[in-house]
DNA sequence: CACTCCCGCCAATTA
DNA sequence: TAATTGGCGGGAGTG
């Protein structure tokens, strides 16, 4: 909400943002004072008053102060009014606030910027969620507030909320151990159960918080003396002697965390609200209610609950009761802990709060790590501590997390490939089975899905070769014709995807009859299919994704979606891609009903069935997009769209910031897509994205039988009868891809802004779109180990956008990641030629009608963000990624 | 005005 | 004694 209101107020924050200037200013240069009456009779009295007077009075001034704003406001306007009469008072600010003060404007930190919340985002972006065994990452209070420019005193409340759920643990003086996530099940099952011991009867008998209160006030006294001499959990002192700790005086905020997590853990409606939980939580103390105390413990609350809700654990919710609405939170976390964080991943995709990306990481945490650090608390601090001396990671600075991030998502990769080749192999029959879920997914969601093409990173490992040469020609008969399942009510507008895929090397995967082609490589070009869900209404955990989402659902009112989104990659941005992963992984889990979202071909009798095989617990949405693609390859005639079926297994949802990406603008081409909207297509192809596990790859899948064939340059496959084809993002990349012209979308065109959004970053999908071939070749690769770093952009609103603007796509006809993409793979750049290229405007790409998911025209402002971000080539490779990701949700 | 919750004083603890 | 922690509540920002 936070980012969302950001987004939106930032043209209103410079307006503000003057009058504090002002105000700065004056108290800097009192020449200006004369100007204004105001400030001439302010200072008189100051003059007069006592020292003190003044010590206050410069103090205002130092700090922003409201007051002088409006004094502010006044003396400008005068200003103004000489210079330009007629303008509005706030554009007259704006206006005066960009010449003079922007700085100041953008440096004042409105308050919202300061929370505490937004702080721990940043705080948690610097970490891995699932960091290595090996890597100990130490944290230094001091460092980190200043690397976050907070006093230490806030860093001190994110830590100890932290350190409550064992995501960190005291090492020593200043000296915190980052855990990450790995410990984060077992600590909330720990929780539960103590919960439960305590409150449990009375969360159980009561369904409802203020039952619960009563009961609460009953039988905590109960429980209290229980709770009292020991934290409930203490894990941070399980190895240390508890002495120590009681000691201590127990941290209230500690305590007061687990307690509060506790009652989410064992309240049935998982909604807590404040009252309640302030009142259960003082009982400590006492019964005497005194309003005071009831007062500090709500804002320590609010504390608390500003740092879970940055964990993506809790959300805000109002709860509406006879009184009112009361301020309440909502847990979101996992609610089933597994006994393994591995089973948590596979499992309970849903009760998964956590990004993508960590869950990459957790397979390869299972197997990494051994499990060592879960309840063992490496934590003692007093004792031992592992993680102390080490603090090698800390000094690694923004950069390091990536990396990490890169490796994890490499295992990840990795055993996803493994898992889904097994399943592929193991699968191959089974296919329909989902398919029908997938549909009704996608029915549901209403999404329709662009397909986007994103570079995926992908394994190092996986991708043998990254078939430097391999062209990949790929024809797209049709314009990206987004035809949504038949379920898809609203318009679904399916971009088509052409992307016929081929590996090229032998080494690929690639067996001839084969129902699924893998394609090691590292990165990959996706083809989404955009997904949208319907998401009701899904909160955010972390940032904004969420909210794209929930944009994305609303094609029908595209500028608010588009406002929501950038507002959102704003947020993103400055929470590193961690912060994002989370809000991908609700989304996923919001939407792990739909693993997969097909889109049908125009038939939808003949669409092709797509199964995920979820059953491994990805819910992977996949989004199966049918695109009638004219391939040239020979063998695309031959798959069977039908059987495109692809089980993934993937771990989670983790795609879903794939899904994202679709969310984003389906492949604009609307021009194509409505010219060949009509026509039947004929050989589709489905699309599927990777969501969940596979990020990196790509599946292809035929719809009909596909008359395109599809070429691959480099061998032509002889003619396979592939149902899937799972391409290794890298591999993708490194082909060329030809989009033939006529892309048709079965169901509905879907305007080519939206895909191009939906498309990389760079990449505009547009052109593939466009009725002319498009030819996509891939240009650049980027160096495997940069990582963009993530703290790059914490601020920069620009996200990776999601937001392309039609016209930089188009202008951009090749876009280059240069900059070393994530995962340490090379990444791949495509260059589309349009050849018709008819510079498509934002606007003439976008179709008003329906999907206008993602680019409306507030997201065609993005176009700055693009343009810095390819001001810098790093940059733009942080861009990309993130927006690879973000779609779905940055990894970064 | 109610809700949030930032800010930072200052006491308790540690080093 | 100095530094680190962190309880606590005033009061500002927001709606």
């Amino acid at each position: 909400e936070n980012i969302y209101d950001r987004s939106r107020m930032a043209p209103k924050t410079p307006i503000k943002n003057e009058p504090i200037d002002l105000s700065k200013q004056k108290g800097c240069t009192p020449e200006r004072n004369p100007i204004t009456p105001v400030k001439i009779i302010d200072r008189p009295q100051t003059d007069p008053w006592t020292p003190t007077m003044n010590l206050k009075i410069l103090v205002s001034a130092a700090s922003p102060d409201m007051r002088d704003r409006e004094k502010k406001k006044e003396l400008f306007r005068p200003i103004e009014n000489s210079e330009q009469s007629d303008t509005p008072d706030s554009l007259q600010y704006d206006i005066v606030d960009d010449s003079t003060v922007d700085e100041f404007e953008k440096q004042r930190p409105s308050r919202k910027q300061k929370s505490l919340g937004l702080l721990c985002q940043k705080f948690l972006a610097r970490y891995p969620n699932y960091p290595l065994s090996t890597e100990k990452t130490t944290i230094s209070l001091d460092e980190v507030a200043s690397i976050l420019g907070v006093e230490r005193r806030r860093i001190y409340d994110i830590v100890n909320v932290l350190e409550s759920l064992q995501l960190v643990s005291r090492v020593a003086k200043n000296q915190y151990c980052w855990h990450g996530r790995h410990n984060l099940s077992q600590t909330l099952k720990m929780l539960q159960e103590a919960g439960e011991l305590q409150y449990g009867e009375l969360m159980t008998s009561q369904h409802k918080e203020q039952d619960l209160e009563y009961k609460f006030g009953e039988q905590k006294k109960e429980t209290i003396p229980d709770s009292q001499d020991k934290p409930l959990l203490d894990f941070s002192e399980p190895d240390c002697t508890s002495a120590s700790a009681n000691s201590r005086k127990d941290k209230s905020l500690r305590i007061m965390s687990q307690k509060f997590v506790m009652l989410f853990l064992v309240s049935k409606t998982k909604i807590v609200t404040l009252d309640v939980a302030a009142k259960i939580l003082i009982e400590e103390t006492q019964d005497t209610v005194d309003h005071s105390k009831f007062k500090t413990k709500v804002r320590r609350l609010y504390d608390i609950a500003n740092v879970l809700t940055s964990l993506g654990l809790i959300k805000k919710v109002h709860v509406t009761e006879e009184r009112g609405r009361k301020p309440a939170f909502k847990w979101i976390g996992p609610v089933e802990f597994p006994e393994k964080p591995d089973e948590l991943r596979g499992h309970s995709p849903t009760s998964d709060p956590l990004p993508e990306t960590q869950r990459g990481a957790c397979a390869q945490y299972q197997s990494s790590v051994t499990g060592k650090q879960r309840f063992t608390r490496h934590s003692s601090f007093n004792s031992a501590q592992p993680c102390g001396a080490t603090r090698r990671k800390v000094s690694s600075e923004p950069n390091s997390p990536h990396q990490e991030r890169q490796d994890e998502n490499c295992s990840k990769m990795i055993n996803l490939a493994a898992v889904c080749r097994q399943k592929i192999e193991e699968d191959t029959g089974n296919k329909a089975c989902d398919t029908k879920a997938i549909l009704n997914s996608a029915k549901n969601s209403n999404i329709s899905l662009p397909f986007s093409l994103l570079p995926v990173p992908g394994d190092s490992d996986f991708c043998v070769n990254p078939l430097p040469q391999a062209v990949f020609p790929v024809v797209q008969a049709d314009v990206p014709s987004f035809s949504l399942p038949n379920g898809i009510s609203s318009q679904a507008s399916h971009p088509s995807t052409p992307a016929a895929s081929k590996r090229e090397n032998g080494k690929s995967t690639l067996v001839p009859n084969q129902p699924f082609l893998c394609f090691p490589s590292s990165s990959l070009f996706m083809l989404c299919g955009g997904l949208q869900e319907n998401n009701v209404s899904e909160p955010l955990p972390a940032a904004g994704d969420l909210a794209n989402r929930g944009a994305e659902a609303q094609a029908v009112a595209p500028p608010t979606a588009c406002q929501k989104r950038s507002s959102h990659k704003c947020s993103s941005p400055s929470a590193p891609a961690d912060d994002e992963e989370p809000a991908a992984k609700k989304q996923t889990l919001e939407h792990s009903d739909l693993p997969l979202s097909l889109v049908v071909p125009k038939k939808p009798p003949e669409s092709p069935k797509v199964e995920s095989s979820p059953g491994s617990g990805c819910s992977a949405a996949v989004h199966l997009e049918t695109n009638r693609l004219d391939l040239a390859s020979p063998a695309a005639p031959e798959m069977a769209n039908k059987e495109s079926t692809k089980p993934l297994d993937c771990q989670e949802q983790e795609k879903q910031s794939q899904n994202k990406d679709p969310d984003e603008p389906p492949p604009g081409n609307e021009h194509i897509s409505k010219e060949n909207a009509n026509q039947p297509f004929q050989p589709q192809y489905l699309y599927v994205q990777p969501t969940a596990g596979l990020s990196s790859f790509n599946f292809l899948f035929s719809a009909n039988q596909a008359p395109g064939a599809i070429s691959l340059a480099a061998n032509q496959l002889p003619s396979l009868s592939v149902p899937c084809v799972m391409v290794p993002s890298a591999a993708l990349a490194s082909f060329p891809l030809v989009c033939s012209p006529s892309f048709t979308s079965p169901l509905s065109s879907i305007p080519d802004g939206s895909f191009s959004a939906a498309a990389s970053p760079n990449f505009s999908v547009s052109s593939l779109a466009s009725p002319t071939p498009v030819l996509i070749s891939t240009t650049a690769i980027v160096t495997p180990k940069v990582s963009p770093a993530p703290s790059v952009d914490p601020q920069q609103p620009a996200h990776p956008a999601l937001h392309l603007s039609p016209v930089l796509t188009r202008s951009c006809s090749a876009v280059k990641l240069d900059s070393p993409v994530c995962m340490g793979h090379p990444v791949t750049l495509l260059k589309l030629q349009q050849p018709s290229s008819a510079p498509l405007t934002p606007k003439s790409i976008r179709p008003a009608h329906h999907e206008a998911f993602f680019k409306t025209p507030g997201s065609l402002g993005d176009p700055v963000a693009w343009k810095k971000s390819e001001g810098n080539q790093t940059r733009n490779a942080s861009s990309v990624q993130r927006r690879l990701e973000i779609s779905s949700t940055s990894p970064d």
